[in-house]
DNA sequence: TGTACATCAGTGAACGCGCGTTCACTGATGTAC
DNA sequence: TGTACATCAGTGAACGCGCGTTCACTGATGTAC
């Protein structure tokens, strides 16, 4: 027989066969796990739109689990909430420029893969009506990327001038990112507003 | 005794005492307080954050009736995201100016107040994963908005290059609302986000 | 105009379902001797 | 190094709850005579 057989689906499983304790080295993977998937999913489709019974199976576990890594939903929430501005931060650092980055965020791929991409514009709407812990998580990584970007911008100007600038280009980011997202059936539309967003910044920011 | 009494939250009913079956003109009030109700609590709660029977109390009704009105939950997230739309075209009318609609959209008072703002804002992060009727109702309101800004732009130039101009003026006040919004617990943020978005397309746009 | 009754808007209890969370149990890990 | 056993990460079924939806019933409306 020619061609590679793939099996399907396989259900991709941390623990190998039936083996129900772990190592403690297994155990502290399985807890990144829960929370990479956490992270992606509550990204691809709010915190409510996911469920830890789900969360868990792509993690490679059962629900049962979960209480013993974490003390509940909302607990995994704030921590996936966390590690997504985190790991925002190093793909940031990654990025030779603000431009490049910019360019990088109003991408056709920025907007088709809100599980890998920029929590603000994913969970912003999402966060009125969360706990207090989510919250302030949410509005301390705000802040972060605001100064983020008002320290990158690569003209002269006094601290408060760049943050307000920044918080202008923030808000053309976000804004354009989220109304692609929501109108991506009508494509035409959708790849507008990024590109005048995009030459928005450019234009009005030289960037 | 001195002071008036109020009476601890009465439960407002439509209908008058116990009676059942009501007039056609009755039943006709019913179902626009149903879209009223549901257009106001979907923008501040999003489409699945509040449910059929919270809707039909605030209108005044039983869990019940309400499929005597609507087919199901999501015809009526339709004709409410539908009206939403409507009513904010009415209240655009009623401005003299754009400078002055991007003042009120750009308030403190739109930011407090989402179940009768922008259904954009409101909306836009709930939008995936909602029926195809929804999303595509959704897109038309989008580009409406868009174009109406766009027609109403205060200076020369084609349609398209106010188009452009438009979709990104759309992106910035759509994104300072929502980030201003997620953000309120830290107030200063929160206004400095709203002052640097009206800032920002009174600079980059001269309104 | 007055009466008899079919219509149907609204009621309230019930349905199945998926959610977050709990818990008795399992058995490999890893320590004590 | 080898054995005995306490620990505890993970399992899978169950819990109460709120959801969207259904339905038998109610009784004022509004029509037919």
């Amino acid at each position: 027989m020619s061609g590679v057989m793939f099996s399907p689906s396989p259900p991709l499983r941390m623990t190998v066969g039936n083996k129900l304790k772990v190592s403690k080295e297994k155990a502290a993977q399985h807890h990144e796990a829960i929370i990479s998937a956490g992270s992606r999913m509550i990204r691809e489709r709010g915190f409510d739109g996911v469920g830890v019974a789900e969360i868990m199976s792509e993690a490679g576990l059962t629900q049962g689990a979960f209480y013993g890594h974490f003390a509940s939903k909302d607990a995994l929430c704030v921590e996936a909430c966390r590690t997504a501005f985190e790991a925002r931060a190093k793909q940031w650092d990654k990025t030779p420029s603000l431009s490049k980055y910019v360019d990088l965020y109003l991408s056709v791929s920025h907007r088709d893969n809100p599980g890998r991409g920029c929590p603000i514009a994913s969970l912003a709407a999402h966060i009125s009506g969360q706990s207090p812990s989510i919250r302030k998580q949410f509005s301390a990584g705000v802040f972060a990327f605001t100064e983020r970007i008002a320290k990158a911008l690569p003209f002269e100007g006094s601290t408060n001038i760049k943050r307000r600038h920044a918080a202008a280009i923030l808000s053309v980011m976000v804004g354009s990112l989220v109304l692609a997202r929501a109108t991506k059936g009508d494509r035409q539309l959708s790849n507008r507003i990024l590109a005048e967003a995009r030459a928005s910044i450019s234009l009005n920011y030289g960037l």
